[in-house]
DNA sequence: ATTTACATGTAAGGGGTTACATGATTTG
DNA sequence: CAAATCATGTAACCCCTTACATGTAAAT
C-alpha cells in the first residue's frame, strides 16, 4: 500500500499530471520508491475514484494532459498512514542469493557481475553525493529540510555499504577462483 | 526469478520436503530471501514439471510428506543463473517513504514507529552476530565457507546501518516535534 | 474417539512488469 | 500532411500475500 501514498506525497508537494509524476518518480521520490507510468496512471484512477484526489477542471478529453490535486480526504489518509504500524520487510536481495548459490555450485563468472554492480553502485553514490552538495549545503543548518536530508543520507549510506561490501566480495571471489584453479591444476599437469 | 533458484540452492545442500524447506526459509536462506509455504509448494510443482527436480520414490499420497532432490538439469539451471546479468533493483523502502511524507504532512507519531523499528533491527543484528560467532569463529580461517560468511556479513552490515540511521532519525524526529510544539505554543498562550 | 500437530495444497486478490494501443500536439 | 513526440491508457502475465481447505499421524 505504498504507491498511493507516494503519489499523494508527490501531489501535495506539487499538483501534477501522470506523466509529470512519472518523471518525478525517475528522480527524487523514485530513489526510494520507483514506479512505472502504467502503475501511476492506474493508481491515479483509483485515488480519484476513492475521492482522495481530483482532476483539476479543464477540457476532459482522451490523450490530453490531466492534472491532479490532493483533496482533504487524501491528506488525512496520508497523515494516518505515516505513523501506522508496519513491520520492516526482511531483506530480499538476488545478488546475496546468487553468492549463496555460488557457494554451492561455484562462481562461474559471478565476479564479473560483482564488478558491474560495484560500478553501478559507485555511480549511484556519486549522484546522491552531488544532490547532497547541491540541495543540503552545510550553510543552511539542518533545521530546515531535516527529514528530506535524512532520507537522502539513508540512500548515501546504503550505497556506501554496497560499494564497500562489493569490494570485499570481489576480492574474496577472485581468491576463491584462484584456489579452485590451483586445486585443479595438479590434476591436469 | 529468484525463488526457484533459492529452492534449488537449498535442495542441493540437502534434499527436503516442502515443509522442511519452509522452515529452512525461516532461518538461514530466509534471511535474504523469504518465502511462505504456499509459494514453496507452488514452486516445487513448477520445478518438478520443468524436470529440474524430482520427488524421491515413496508412497505418493495426499497429505503425506514428499521429498525432493535436484536433477542434473536443475544444477545446470542454477549454475547458469549465478552469473547471469541482472541489474540491482532500486531501493524500495516504505519507512523512507513515510519519512518523506512526514516532511510534508508532519510526524503524527512516526517517532514511535522509528523506535519500534530500531528495536527490531537491534534484535536482528544481535541474532546475526550470534550466528557469526557460532558458525564463523576466527579460528577456522576464512578460506572455507568464505562466501557464506560474506553473505552473513552483508546482513550484519545492513542491520548495523539501520540501527545507526534510525538512531539519528529518531533524534531528528524528536527535535522536529519539539520545534513544532514551540512554534505552536505562543499561538495558544 | 477427539484433539493436536504435521503436511500439502487451493482460491482470491493485490502489486509490479512488459508489451501494446490510442489520441493529441508539435515539427519538418 | 507525414513523422516524431507527448500523454494517457489496456492487456497479459507473474509473483507475493492472506485466508482457507484437506488429509495424515501422533498423543491423550
Amino acid at each position: 500500500m505504498s504507491l498511493p501514498h507516494a503519489i499523494l506525497t508527490a501531489l501535495l508537494e506539487r499538483p501534477s499530471s501522470g506523466l509529470e509524476l512519472t518523471r518525478r518518480f525517475d528522480r527524487s521520490i523514485g530513489f526510494f520508491w520507483s514506479a512505472t507510468h502504467q502503475q501511476i496512471y492506474r493508481e491515479l484512477g483509483k485515488l480519484e475514484q476513492s475521492g482522495l484526489i481530483r482532476a483539476l477542471p479543464g477540457p476532459p478529453a482522451q490523450g490530453r494532459r490531466k492534472e491532479y490535486e490532493v483533496l482533504p480526504a487524501g491528506r488525512t489518509a496520508l497523515t494516518d498512514w505515516v505513523a501506522e504500524p508496519q513491520d520492516p520487510k526482511p531483506i530480499r536481495d538476488p545478488l546475496l542469493l546468487r553468492l549463496r548459490a555460488a557457494a554451492v555450485v561455484g562462481l562461474h563468472g559471478l565476479d564479473a557481475e560483482l564488478r558491474r554492480h560495484l560500478d553501478l553502485h559507485e555511480r549511484q553514490l556519486a549522484e546522491y553525493l552531488e544532490i547532497e552538495q547541491r540541495d543540503f549545503p552545510a550553510a543552511k543548518a539542518d533545521t530546515e529540510n531535516r527529514l528530506q536530508h535524512l532520507v537522502l543520507q539513508a540512500g548515501i549510506q546504503l550505497e556506501t555499504f554496497w560499494v564497500q561490501w562489493l569490494t570485499e566480495a570481489l576480492a574474496a571471489a577472485v581468491a576463491e577462483a584462484a584456489e579452485a584453479l590451483a586445486a585443479s591444476a595438479p590434476e591436469r599437469g
